[in-house]
DNA sequence: TTAGCATGCATCATA
DNA sequence: ATGATGCATGCTAAT
């Protein structure tokens, strides 16, 4: 089971890193093609504020660590959509990294960056949604806690 | 209406 | 036949 975003954060701290900002995995996320979640579609904000630029749609590979110590060598690719977007970003390589947190739709993959200057990419477990939400009672209390400091 | 993205799908490679 | 790759299509939320 994936770590809660709580869990992750507070890795996160220990390590020195911070948060960029993370992807909700959709089902095409979590199974590609015949690779289970070989490819993730990356959001074209964040990907162009936080990750480096590319030059081309050889794209860029990146070398990256996730909260346990492993690497990974993942391609940050773009594809050119008909015209109404211009660039779609493409993570590949990301199965295993996947697999190791467990990750299935709903869940979501976060980016930060170590305080070296690395990259850093955590499984983190899908949020409850509030409608009809089931959590246990710690869960909820938690929840509440955090939504209070949020005001 | 448009941008962004989930997903479908045509095409090419591999075996 | 099966899988990989890159583009097209259409839905949805933000503008």
């Amino acid at each position: 089971m994936p770590p809660t975003r709580d869990e992750v954060d507070a890795q996160l701290e220990e390590l020195g890193a911070r948060r960029l900002f993370e992807k909700v995995l959709s089902a095409t996320d979590v199974r590609g093609g015949a690779v289970p979640g070989d490819r993730v579609v990356m959001p074209k904000r964040n990907t162009e504020t936080h990750l480096p630029e590319l030059e081309s749609q050889a794209g860029v590979v990146l070398d990256v660590e996730d909260l346990e110590g492993q690497r990974y060598r993942l391609r940050l690719t773009y594809w050119t959509n008909s015209p109404s977007s211009g660039r779609m970003y493409i993570l590949e390589g990301t199965s295993q990294l996947l697999q190791h947190y467990r990750l299935r739709t709903g869940d979501a993959l976060v980016v930060a960056r170590t305080g070296d200057g690395g990259l850093l990419m955590a499984g983190q477990r899908k949020q409850a949604s509030r409608a009809g939400a089931t959590c246990s009672r710690a869960d909820c209390i938690n929840k509440l806690g955090l939504a209070l400091t949020l005001l």
